[in-house]
DNA sequence: AGTTAGTTGAGACATTGTATCATTTAGGGT
DNA sequence: ACCCTAAATGATACAATGTCTCAACTAACT
């Protein structure tokens, strides 16, 4: 499993908590806020404590298996292996997933320029999406 | 100027903290907390309120000059103008900026097959800085 | 199974963000 | 240049979000 080879090459062990927070973003499907989070993984886990999604995410984003992602109404997260290309409505947030991106050729150019070990990327384009777009009209 | 046009196009009023608030993320050059927003603009603005900082992001963000960036410690904004193209590391969230951009040229399909306005675009690497990478090693 | 350091959950606390409302102000009309 | 009005502001109270501490628990090595 990526989780828990993830976790222990960093020197990390593998918890209960660790392991229904990352299933849930995995289930979700979609970024989710820390407070979904909990609601979710409170199924698999019904004593998980607040503070604990939060050092949890942090902790998975550091070893890199989960993304923070902006957006109205705070930062949400998923999994760093979906949906990393896409649209955004900067008006009203509707996303919209890309399927392929150009960027995927420039991590050994970028490694061997800045000494940067690049894992993964996040290609977002920012604009209106059509409903906000005619909104915005007059 | 930009704000000025910015605002105007969406019909919203251009203000002493609106303005402040701009040129504070301008002559930073680097992403602000809006705590540090709040601190910069009252230089140019003691009597600034809370509550108008955040009202004020909000909505910039909204027309587009100004994009939220998550990170170590919550979210940071910037110009949108400047730097949407870096390497930033998972761990200790150290960034570099890049030259430029492969995905420029994707603007006008991505209208055609979404209706989708696209003004702008986020390309960031994740990974490791060289520093956190050394530290990783063993 | 025993040992121990990493991890957890509860709760207090601190910080950050939001809603309300009286007052001020931008900016179009006259 | 001066009104007028709706939009915007600042203060304050409030709600939500995130952090810290610490005793209890547990993963994982032996």
């Amino acid at each position: 499993m990526q989780l828990e080879r993830q976790l222990r090459k960093a020197g990390f062990r593998v918890t209960r908590a660790r392991r229904v927070v990352a299933a849930a973003l995995a289930t979700a499907g979609r970024p989710l806020s820390p407070a979904e989070v909990l609601a979710a993984a409170r199924r698999g886990h019904p004593g998980l404590g607040r503070a604990t999604v939060y050092r949890t995410l942090n902790l998975l984003v550091r070893v890199g298996l989960v993304v923070p992602r902006p957006g109205p109404g705070g930062v949400r997260y998923s999994l760093a292996s979906e949906g990393m290309h896409r649209l955004v409505c900067r008006n009203c947030g509707a996303e919209r997933l890309l399927a392929d991106c150009p960027a995927g050729g420039l991590a050994e150019e970028l490694a061997r320029r800045y000494g940067f070990q690049v894992e993964g990327h996040l290609l977002e384009f920012y604009g209106l999406c059509p409903d906000c777009r005619r909104r915005a009209k007059p």
